[in-house]
DNA sequence: TATTAATCGAGACGGTACGTCATGTCTTTTA
DNA sequence: TAAAAGACATGACGTACCGTCTCGATTAATA
């Protein structure tokens, strides 16, 4: 069964990982969640979208988890990142503005659903998604706030992983219960939490 | 493979639906996902523990979403009961917070977790958890609140859902990724929100 | 993938065993067997050919091997049977001549040679071939030749098994070397060993 | 995973075959045969075992029954030769109590049972061991038989073929099949194929 | 004294088959 | 007619080897 992504492809490199078929796996993974959701997504079935075999899946992931943490990463640094430098308010209602657009309308943010889903079925995971996103994810976040407080730019109702909660919980919240967020409701967030 | 659960159990009722099965399935569900974990909760492992057979699940529940919905309902009924009557402060505060205990504390409220993950895998589970669960409760959700601010006790600053997600959606988003939620918390949520 | 046999079949008999999944099996093996060597003989292409689940085959035979016996053991029942009553010289020059036939140019053959081939890489498989096989057939042979030794009818220049495999040890080693076994050959070992 | 078998060895040598290797891999071959059986004698466990990798084999062996064919051929050589000059009785009747001595009881002599079973499930193989080993030392043994017979010290029943495999045959079978071969019954199947 | 060419260990790769498990459907037997 | 029992086709699981390949290192013969 040949690989159904047609590009030539795979220059094989011998002793090295082969990075094309590292992307194809991310990007089979990609594909499959957004077009047939969670159910589908089985490791068959990424090698076979692939074009891959197993094994080598199973070489380099520990599990279908840790492949869509790694899109995820991806993903996220690209559409969705924290922002490193300024922290005026403007800029921090713009991050939790791309939150909300990332998970209900970006099919990379249906990953971080699904990630955020799987964490109850399975400790392992739980433990993967807190080590290799919320928690690196956090930290920047809490930065964030933290140069924005400094700077008289916002200014916390609650101690900081509260605060981010609350702004963040009903956007997510909504997200999985299939209900939008209208960025004005974003804004009330905010404003509610951050500009007291 | 004989059921676990010792009791004689069983008047096999011929011609009539055989309530001590349905029980059977519906407590070997809760204890299998309190004890191993969603990830186990597997048909075939319901039916053995229940000392049912497979056929009889088949018969009565088109899926195991349904068996946990029907605990589901059960338990939040008598644990976490959104009240009918009094629209206080008081008694909406009150309320929160047993949603707060419900989630994070109470081993029923496991199965409302993994309710809403098996959502974000499986569309039908989408809306079975809508049309049974979370749609009725908001309904009387926004009733309470409804009588609440007609009564002067609550002014919510949103839209009635809004309202309610802003206070509801924290809590479960903590529940979800593993943090407690402290009565301080949810009542700062519910200050916040609802009495500003 | 369907079956590869092509008539209706399969009254799927619930509870019971089902006769035609069991023959279908048996069928399948035989034909990929000598078709395709018993390299080719996996328990997936088993499964393929008799439209069958590789479960199924699980459920019923610990391995492809007691797959063969049985196929093996009805077969020579059929086809080669020890003779049960008259042991005259003819009757049991007569056996040893089928016994040639059948290891050099019955299809079926190929299956006892190909369970003495795998008994050297798998002693599971030598205890089945013995127990099974092998060691109540020599019973037979032992009955047959003793009563043909009180009658006169032959005498046995060595001890009951020796002279047996002083017969049966050529005609199977050139069977296993690919050699053929003339009519002449096995009458001139019959001759030595029996008629002394 | 380093070499198992503990000596420094290898002074990698470059442009040239290295001898070492060759000897690490037939020694692995046999010792794996020997110590785990034919199932455990797969390409890579001769690898892991001789320290090589499996590159290094298949460049030099087709396959592993090559291997196996290179330690029979050097083993046989050692422990059981076709006697070349002195054809006496002794000598031959010798020759196959040496022949039964090292399938029945020499460890080596279980690569030779291991590629006669194989050669059932492998036309290549058969066709190799005919053409390295079968083939080469028949020739021999007809040589040492007719020598024998022009010096009037034996006096084959048989053409030359059929007799050789008329004690050759049951020793063979016996072996397959798990039996013991006395002298005594060698010494018989002699003295009634060869001694009449 | 470089350069070339072949060897070696290592190990990634696309595959096939393994034996196990859960799915949802079906049938028989028992009460 | 409900329920226990369990056979069945389907298909994913994670593992083991297959035979091919490409690397970087080593070493011998060649230029």
């Amino acid at each position: 069964m040949p690989a159904v992504n047609s590009q030539p492809r795979r220059a094989r490199s011998g002793n090295q990982r082969d990075e094309a078929a590292r992307l194809a796996v991310l990007h089979a993974a990609d594909d499959l969640l957004v077009e047939h959701g969670f159910a589908k997504l089985t490791i068959e079935a990424i090698a076979r979208q692939a074009g891959v075999a197993k094994q080598t899946i199973y070489r380099w992931w520990p599990s279908k988890v840790e492949i869509l943490l790694d899109t995820l990463i991806e993903d996220s640094e690209k559409r969705f990142a924290v922002p490193a430098e300024k922290s005026t308010e403007d800029v921090i209602r713009g991050y939790f503005r791309g939150y909300a657009r990332f998970v209900t309308r970006d099919p990379a943010g249906k990953v971080l659903l699904a990630l955020i889903a799987e964490a109850q079925h399975n400790p392992g995971t739980a433990k993967s998604l807190h080590d290799r996103y919320l928690g690196p994810r956090r930290e920047l976040e809490r930065d964030l706030l933290t140069r924005g407080t400094e700077a008289g730019e916002v200014s916390p109702r609650l101690d900081l992983d509260a605060a981010i909660d609350a702004v963040v919980g009903p956007i997510v919240y909504r997200a999985l219960t299939g209900a939008n967020v209208p960025r004005a409701l974003v804004d009330a967030l905010f404003d509610g939490q951050l500009k007291p």
